[in-house]
DNA sequence: GTTTAATTACGAAAAAAATCGTACAAAAAT
DNA sequence: ATTTTTGTACGATTTTTTTCGTAATTAAAC
């Protein structure tokens, strides 16, 4: 088991990581396509983005190909648990609690949801 | 009701609004001393970005005496959310829920805990 | 009243993050 | 075989965030 010392990515670093953990190993082209959907940036600014992720080994690369295929270094649930404890953390004092309580009185949640959410629950107090 | 148009506080910034929602109105220098607890920083650095987070209308301050008394601006619950928000957009996708079972999946909950959230998914299946 | 300590103001530097232009190479289109 | 398109490399710039030094000012201590 190695020791995976990747550092926090930025808002911009995880928006590349977004497409690559949907979409599997991609170009630049790709990548850059998806996020114009939502925000305007020109195409070098997220190849050196990517460049720079591949340095961090937040991202891994093949060359074989002209095109250059990049894929995610790192997991999507991985990182959502490390950004999460930080956030916790920063945010809501380490207590995960205050955060849920927070969450689910803030957004409303479908009656499937909520009874997911139960189940995990009854889960946890059995399992302990 | 006014448009509160406050930026997103940076974590620097989050970490004065913590001491100042904690301790209430406090002093530069309480401030500073405050964070060297977890954080050496020096005082005019910490000067420095209560000065600028009062320019965000982060921060109220009163000027009668000569040691300036800061406050924040903001309330505590509303950064939360606000954050809150913002982080399950960014990183879950918008989907509260994948945050709060990772959240409930990842941090050991006390069985009181458990309760209090349970208690409160019942009364929002009831209430709607 | 002179020295010492505490405080604010302010500029500026250092560090981190984001953006882009240009040169060059390879491939595709004509 | 030229021209046009597509791609990478890489330096440079801009913007944001963080950090601090220094001067001026006021209050306290002596």
């Amino acid at each position: 088991m190695l020791n995976k010392k990747i550092p926090k990515p930025t808002e911009s670093e995880l928006e590349i990581l977004k497409v690559l953990w949907e979409h599997g190993p991609s170009s630049v082209r790709f990548v850059n396509d998806e996020i114009n959907k939502r925000k305007e940036t020109g195409y070098t600014t997220t190849l050196k983005f990517m460049q720079i992720m591949l340095e961090k080994n937040l991202l891994t690369r093949n060359t074989d190909a002209r095109s250059h295929i990049y894929d995610a270094a790192i997991s999507q649930e991985e990182t959502q648990r490390d950004l999460l404890g930080k956030f916790v953390d920063n945010v809501f004092g380490g207590s995960a609690m205050n955060l849920v309580m927070q969450a689910l009185g803030d957004h409303d949640a479908s009656k499937a949801e909520l009874e997911q959410i139960k189940a995990l629950i009854e889960k946890m107090e059995k399992g302990g």
